[in-house]
DNA sequence: CCTCATAGTGAGGTTACCTCACATTCCACT
DNA sequence: AGTGGAATGTGAGGTAACCTCACTATGAGG
């Protein structure tokens, strides 16, 4: 039928990577909101605070309330008072959490793994190198 | 810091390209899931069932009486009574409908245009094969 | 004509967001 | 030292876009 523009063909493709792993994740119990949290936690070095959190994931301050409360419902983040400042709330990952994190971290790559399997390794790396071309772009 | 796994670099692309999208529907106050089903009504040859709207959406059908009601309410879709099956409704788009599909369809071109300004003609072109190949597969 | 499937929808629930208001606490300046 | 303004996290309450379950009206096959 019609004539697919490329930028329908990327959609459809992060739709099909995005469904593979929510399929994983489901095994787990983790919402993709958690993932997505538990992910952005364990990139920095610990000691991150919720707002920074919000920051990270664009979303209101507030909704990083909630998606902590879930977290730490869990027992994979914890909360502790900054020292520094009575106000604020640092978070970290637990050992499950962190445990976690590397399990999802697995899952994902397999999912983008085995949706790019159809292409032969040249292409594979062109793919990479000109997304990474877009992508780059403006930070 | 980390290295970008290819998966990564679809999600962030695509990301893109729908919060870009998603800036301009909201100029016409059009939900992305009203966009998405107006998109659905106009590729088919009108006469569309709000069950096969859901089919196509993969939503529940129930969810799809919702969207409809939405696109009724602004005057985009109408439903009319099937003929051939009393228990049938058939959607339609009225002339403002297909009017703003238009003009979406515009916009969403020009937000992954936008995105993809920064490679070559030769560079778009391969993504663009590389990318059939990928989504291609199975329908 | 009786049973069973199908089409659409009311009722009510969930998830992941949102804004607004508020208590604490920190910071800068007078 | 004191005061005003900004920032931190969270309670309360709202919304969009989904969901399941139950129901009515209709169709279709034995």
């Amino acid at each position: 039928m019609a004539e697919h523009p490329t930028g329908d063909l990327v959609m459809a493709l992060a739709r099909r990577v995005r469904r593979e792993h929510a399929e994983s994740l489901a095994e787990w119990d983790v919402t993709p909101s958690q993932a997505r949290a538990l992910r952005v936690l364990s990139s920095r070095d610990e000691g991150m605070r919720p707002s920074a959190l919000a920051d990270e994931l664009r979303i209101a301050p507030r909704s990083a309330t909630d998606v902590v409360d879930g977290l730490e419902a869990r027992g994979w983040v914890s909360r502790a008072a900054d020292p520094s400042d009575r106000r604020a709330t640092v978070l970290s990952l637990t050992t499950d959490g962190r445990e976690l994190v590397e399990r999802i971290e697995g899952v994902r790559r397999l999912a983008s793994e085995r949706v790019l399997d159809v292409l032969t390794d040249a292409q594979r790396r062109t793919l990479h190198e000109i997304l990474t071309v877009v992508v780059g772009e403006r930070q």
